[in-house]
RNA sequence: CGCGGGGUGGAGCAGCCUGGUAGCUCGUCAGGCUCAUAACCUGAAGGCCGCGGGUUCAAAUCCCGCCCCCGCAA
């Protein structure tokens, strides 16, 4: 079929990727994704890796600033799509462009639908403890990620699952996920599921706060929420002296605990790491990354920055 | 030229302002001690102080250029 891809994150490269293979049995008329942005260190302007892809195996890129703006749709048109593949854009499609291709217009979403609808439904399904995460197709509608489901894609969440890791198992079992829906439409046999809304679930965007560690919280949710954003946008709090740490591994700890420690208290610092007290129960920090450096072990980072038991970390 | 921190034995850091002996906490190796340990004691190896140039009697330290790593920001 004559395939429009829409989408501008990462995650939809390897989907992207098998749909321009010469067997994929699909043409890749065009890619419409994100304007380039100042992004990195000296915030140069970047095309988003979707773009290089694109341009690489000879296919039209367009990057409306605004895909409602008028005279996006027209150039779209003239591509006569038969199916939008649309995973990772980064903005609302207008009814307009839904309708476009004659086939259908459908979603990849990172998520068991209707769990997790928006932005960031990787780091929400470890935030929260899911024990399956996957990818989800829906046949979409005005809404944001509210369509009918084509098809589902469980995949087990792991015990040690990072957000990063997590994002990279689901972008390589998505193009397995397309190529069974794209062959269900071509023969007409695509069926459609509603959402039950009732108990639809939103994950908004990351932002720097999500990261954040409110060390009155329970260990175990703290230590979700730091494999969650790892490696972006890495889970953080505040060093005694003021300065950022990130951190990126944690290990939960309940017993033989002092019961009086305030949370953010540092119960104890040594090799084996940082030993701070949280909610309920406290967190072994494993690995970290001050302000300026790289990341390394807590242990090392003790080495020369050495903390003393019943100092205060966060805030 | 978006803002900022950094590159010093294998690791993490101090020393740099106020030039003049390579320091700290570990690790490694050898030996000792111990029922045991993230244990302790003794000894040893291991550095062109990121690279190039300049100033100086003398540069890790001051000046200029370059390379690399990282935080903010995206």
């Amino acid at each position: 079929m004559r395939v429009l891809y829409i989408g501008s994150g990462g995650i939809g490269l390897p989907v992207l990727e098998s749909l321009l293979q010469p067997g994929s049995g699909h043409e890749v008329v065009g890619v419409v994704t994100q304007p380039d942005k100042p992004a990195g260190r000296h915030q140069t302007l970047t095309p988003p890796p979707t773009k290089v892809l694109a341009e690489a195996h000879g296919v039209p890129v367009f990057q409306p600033r605004r895909i409602r703006e008028p005279g996006a749709l027209e150039p779209l048109a003239a591509l006569r799509p038969e199916v939008a593949v649309v995973m990772a854009y980064g903005q609302i499609l207008p009814k307009s462009v839904l309708e476009l291709p004659t086939v259908a217009c459908i979603n990849l979403h990172a998520s068991l639908l209707p769990l997790h609808r928006g932005a960031a439904p990787i780091q929400a399904d470890i935030v929260t403890g899911q024990r399956e995460g996957g990818i989800t197709i829906i046949w979409m509608d005005e809404g944001l990620d509210t369509g009918d489901i084509l098809l589902t894609r469980p995949l087990p969440i792991r015990r040690r699952e990072t957000g990063g890791t997590l994002h990279d198992r689901l972008a390589l079992l998505a193009p397995e996920a397309l190529a069974e829906a794209l062959a269900l439409l071509a023969a007409g046999a695509a069926s459609r599921t509603v959402q039950d809304h009732a108990h639809a679930t939103y994950a908004a965007k990351l932002s720097r706060e999500s990261g954040r560690l409110h060390w009155e919280a329970p260990a175990r949710e703290l230590e979700r929420t730091i494999r969650a954003m790892n490696p972006w946008p890495a889970a953080s709090t505040t060093l005694p002296d003021g300065r950022r740490l990130k951190v990126f591994s944690a290990i939960c700890h309940q017993r033989n605990l002092p019961a009086d420690a305030a949370p953010g208290t540092l119960l104890r610092a040594d090799a084996r790491g940082l030993l701070v007290a949280a909610g309920q129960g406290a967190l072994l920090l494993r690995e970290v990354q001050p302000e300026g450096k790289r990341r390394m072990a807590a242990g090392d980072f003790l080495r020369g920055n050495p903390l003393a038991v019943g100092e205060r970390m966060g805030e």
